[in-house]
Formats: structure tokens, C-alpha cells, sequence
DNA sequence: CGCCACAGACTTGTATGGTAGTGTCGACAA
DNA sequence: TTGTCGACACTACCATACAAGTCTGTGGCG
């Protein structure tokens, strides 16, 4: 209860780690090739090595890390082969989100979304890029719910933590996000419309525009990259 | 190395409680509802309780069991709702696999599908359920390799998962399962004929075959549903 | 007879000690 | 100089002990 300014304080001591590792890693706070380890996290923050270890193998579930056993921990390198796995998968998920969408969508779902939008619009001109990704995250939620599958949520929370990593290197400027934004609008827009082509197209346009600059991002930062 | 029989003993003793909790959930021989505990599984199976508490805690990431804090761990009952959703989702990854497998496919993960299919047939004409559904296994595991997406089998596997429990109460007879294994036959032709279209549809025809029997199943069993 | 309080036996969550395996670094011999 | 061997430091993994919360059953009271 106590204002929890930002770093929610979830239940357990290990899905606190978790989360707080997870927007590490995402941040780039704590780049790919890093070495970590249970102990060091476990003082780090305070708590035993338990938790910690328990974080790192959710961590590692999604690929986020790498746990070698008896040798150590590290963030996994960006993958290009397995992102362009990862955005296969998600238009597979998403554009058949969108066409399920287009034929009967929650109406609650269909408000909080147009909210959002402007929401986002707005971190987009002011150039904020972290929370314009957390609106972004929350249109996609949206559109699953809405179309009645919150699992297929689920199934994309996953890949797009791995997409939202690389667009942290690719630092898009306002107008990049606000054409992102638009894009979302044309999503809307087809669904509205009961177009399902339309919408499926426009998304598949969407989660291609993310991945584009990334032979750019990987020139930049050889690193990185494995 | 030294043939495993059929106790794979993975790695760690966590993996292997998990896999061995996993194999007895989809199983049945631990119903939903079954009331699980960390210190009776850790008992049984001559290991601490840490191992069996990460196994149970992996096993609750695929939902296969739910955890409630301070409370107890139950063995998650099927979920009708869920179950509609993750044919949605497995259905639009696979047929997108199968698209793109139209285009491209490896040739070594061709020749492998014959054998699969081959073998899996005999199982099926000798009624061997478990058998039968390893090499259903294999067989999308090889499609999704072939057409060049290995992650797409690592998201289709938790819900086939969950699909293979239904199955276990579906019953199949053996010309249920030969029929399902001709659907096998069929999706392959279709995507060495180069036919996207066709691909997709056989592989949409034979998920949504898969979960026909689901209310039947349900009235039969309605203390393992939700 | 019905209801409430309390005690005990559970549960999961956390902390800590000990073990086996692996890479590293330095001494030593060819 | 180079190749080899051995002690050491480090890791994840496992076992055990403790803490905190929840349900249950029971005994006393109204």
C-alpha cells in the first residue's frame, strides 16, 4: 500500500527479482554477455540465494539468460536468427488475433484501447520511450482480450520482451513512434471496419517496421549480437 | 550414451522431477484436482525438497498445476475455454508452419517425416495410445524444424501438452488414430505439392478433428473439467 | 443445539550450509 | 619457450532448518 512509486512490489521475493532482472535485461541495464550469478544478485538485493536462483531459471525459460550448470549465468545475445523466428510466430498469433477480432470484439476491450492510443500518442511526441512501450504492450493485450483470447497474449508477452529488447538499441525518435501509433490507428480502423485482410495486413506491416532496423543495430553493436 | 531405456535421466533432479510429474499429469495418473505437496513429492521420490518445489514451479508456468501460496498445489482441471483458445493459437502457428513449409523445407527433416509417419501408423493399427502420440510428437516437431522454426514447436509444445490430456480421455480407437495419422499423410502431400492453401487447411482440419471429442469427453468426466 | 475462539497440523516461502563439478592461474619440467 | 599438471576459487545444485500463513477440528460458551 505504501506508494509503491515504481517498482511494484509483487508477492514473493523471487517473482519481485524476477520482474526487476526481466526490465534489466530489457533495459539493457545489464547487457548481453553478462555474467551473472546467484550469490551476487542474492546480495544485491537483499535477499537469499533462493529466490535468486529461482528468478534466474524463470529468466532462463524465456531465454532472457543462459544457465550453464556448475559454470555460471549469462544474458543470452541477441539472436537475429531466433528473432526472426520470434516475429514469424507472432504475426502467426497476431494476425489471426486481428481477423478473430474482426468478427466479434469485446466492446470494453474496444474502449480501453482507443485510450491508450492517446495516450501513447502523447509518450510519443514527448519522445518517451519506455512508456511508450508499456502502451504499446497494452494495445496488444487489448486486442488478445478483446478477440477472446488472452491466451494468445500469453503465447506473444514472451517473444515481444525479446523485440522490445532490440528496440531498446534501435531508439526510435518521436516521429518513428508516432508512425508506429498510426500504424496501430489502421489495426483499429480494419477492425472497425470488419475487414479482416485489412487488419491482418496492417499488422503484419506493423511487426515488420519493429524488426527493420535491425541489420542497422547489429552493424552498430557486433557485440551484442552472437 | 547408455541406452535409456525409458527413464530418461536428464540432468538435473529437478528436470527430471519435472518431466516425470509433466509424463504423469498428461497421463492421468495425477487426475485434476489432485491435491500435490512439495514435501510428499520430494519424499517419493528420494530428493529434497527444493528440486521437487522448482519442478512444480515450472510445471505451474505451463499451467499444468496451480500453486496458491501458504495453501497447497493442485493439478489444474481442463479448462473447455482454454483448451478453444490454445486450438486458436496452436492452429495459427501451425498452419503458418505449414505455409511457409510450402516454400522452403529441409530435406533431411522431410525424409525423417516418412518414418515417423510410417512408424506411427503401426502403433495405431496396434491401438498403442502412448506410443501413437509420441510420434504425432515427433511429427510436428519435424515440421516446424523443417520449415526453419524450431521456436515455433517450443510455443505449440505447452499447448499440445494440455491437448494431449484431453487426448488421453478421447480414447481413440484404432481407426480414429489411422485417420489421424491420414491426416498426417495429407498435410505432407500438400506441402510437397506446393500448396500453401491446401497445407493449411489439412492442418486446421486435423486440430479441430483432435478436440471433437471434447464434449463428449466433458459429460463423461465432468469432475476433471471446470 | 449453534457459534466462536483457539490450538495444532498442514502448506508454501525463505535462509543457510555443504557438495560436486568446471575453469583459471601458476609452478614446474622438458 | 612451451606444454603439462595441480591447487584453488568459483559456480550451480542439493539438503536441511526456519519462518509465516492457512485450513481444520475441537472444546467451551451462549
Amino acid at each position: 500500500m505504501a506508494g509503491n512509486g515504481s517498482g511494484a512490489t509483487a508477492g514473493s521475493a523471487a517473482q519481485r527479482l524476477e520482474t526487476e532482472l526481466k526490465r534489466a535485461i530489457v533495459g539493457l541495464e545489464l547487457r548481453p554477455g553478462t555474467r551473472l550469478s546467484e550469490s551476487e544478485i542474492a546480495d544485491r538485493h537483499g535477499v537469499s540465494r533462493q529466490p535468486a536462483r529461482e528468478a534466474l531459471i524463470a529468466l532462463s525459460r524465456m531465454r532472457l539468460v543462459e544457465v550453464l550448470p556448475q559454470r555460471g549465468t549469462v544474458v543470452t545475445k541477441i539472436s537475429v536468427g531466433r528473432l526472426m523466428q520470434a516475429r514469424f510466430v507472432r504475426e502467426a498469433v497476431e494476425t489471426a488475433v486481428v481477423r478473430r477480432a474482426c468478427d466479434a470484439f469485446d466492446r470494453d476491450a474496444r474502449e480501453r484501447i482507443d485510450g491508450f492510443i492517446d495516450v501513447q500518442e502523447r509518450f510519443a511526441s514527448a519522445g518517451d520511450h519506455d512508456s511508450f512501450q508499456r502502451y504499446d504492450e497494452l494495445f496488444h493485450i487489448a486486442l488478445a482480450e478483446g478477440a477472446g483470447c488472452p491466451l494468445a497474449w500469453e503465447v506473444v508477452r514472451d517473444i515481444k520482451t525479446h523485440m522490445d529488447r532490440l528496440c531498446q538499441l534501435t531508439l526510435f525518435d518521436a516521429p518513428a513512434m508516432l508512425a508506429l501509433v498510426e500504424q496501430h490507428r489502421t489495426i483499429i480502423r480494419a477492425i472497425d471496419a470488419g475487414d479482416p485482410d485489412g487488419a491482418a495486413e496492417a499488422m503484419r506491416q506493423h511487426l515488420t517496421e519493429i524488426l527493420r532496423a535491425m541489420p542497422r543495430v547489429e552493424a552498430e553493436n557486433p557485440e551484442l549480437f552472437e
